[in-house]
DNA sequence: ACATATATTTCAGATTATGAACTATTCAAG
DNA sequence: CTTGAATAGTTCATAATCTGAAATATATGT
């Protein structure tokens, strides 16, 4: 019985090679940012790149796709280093706002501008392919945060 | 000086906004993995995933982007399971095959299912749309294959 | 005011990944 | 055939990372 099951799987579903695909260029992209930025971890490079403009921790956590907690350790190393600084978001006063500093938009430009050539160079693909694909990632991550964390089921209250 | 800088990255390139997804797409696919199956670590799912034919560790080292001892230390945790065994290459006796066993294949098959669910879920992309990133996703690893290790210089000789 | 919900922090523990040194085998050369 | 260099994989101790539960501070509703 396993015969036709496993050819029918063996031959990778298009589902597959694009998460194979997809794994390839983070393992490929992390592995580059290493031998860029020797100060920063990839979690504080991920952070930066996502400021584009001041936002709330848990708005970062939920963008980020983690916990709150990692949130606090990435922008407490940040801070520290001077790349940022946490102001009370007025409309609530509970939580704080992440505010680059010019330190730290200049870094985030940096790692912008390097993150575009390294994902030039790791695909190899050219400027209509990438602008396919381009827009195919950004309508999966739309549905992903809009998705949001259910699938996690955190803090599932039902 | 900054400000046309930062104007002109501000706006997110296709290259980042790729990056972005795939990031997304990562983050959401680990996640949901944990959800799934819940004996084997994110690593071990990863090897099955890659061994739809027997294979040399050194090859899923290359294949993974990760170290022999990684691979090792995965490729252990699988054989104690019961779901893989390792064989002597006969083309080479110092280098091991990595075989599944049945119950590894039949786990390989459940995984093969159920990640290509889970990518269409987190996608949200049809049928049509999931060939196009697919093609992609694709040539982009096989651009990443090719180019190998090169970008983390690993044991640079010269 | 009071109870409850939310935003973030703290911290200790678990998991994971890694590199350097080691064993076994192959290969090339004399 | 034996020696030396290269390659495949292993071991192990260390470091980096991530998380979840409990705690603090503020907000919201009654």
């Amino acid at each position: 019985m396993s015969d036709d099951v496993s050819a029918r799987l063996g031959r990778l579903s298009p589902e597959i090679q694009a998460m194979m695909g997809v794994y390839a260029l983070y393992w490929k992209l992390e592995e580059s940012f290493d031998s860029i930025e020797t100060d920063l971890s990839h979690q504080e490079c991920h952070m930066l790149i996502k400021l584009d403009a001041p936002k709330r921790m848990g708005v970062l956590a939920a963008d980020m796709l983690t916990v709150p907690s990692t949130i606090t350790a990435t922008a407490d190393a940040l801070e520290q280093a001077g790349y940022l600084t946490r102001q009370r978001d007025p409309e609530d006063r509970r939580a704080w706002l992440l505010v680059l500093t010019e330190q730290g938009e200049e870094a985030r430009n940096m790692l912008v501008a390097t993150a575009g050539e390294l994902f030039r160079s790791a695909s190899g693909l050219n400027s209509d392919e990438t602008a396919v694909f381009a827009r195919l990632a950004r309508k999966i991550r739309d549905n992903i945060v809009k998705t949001g964390i259910p699938e996690g089921l955190k803090k599932c209250d039902s």
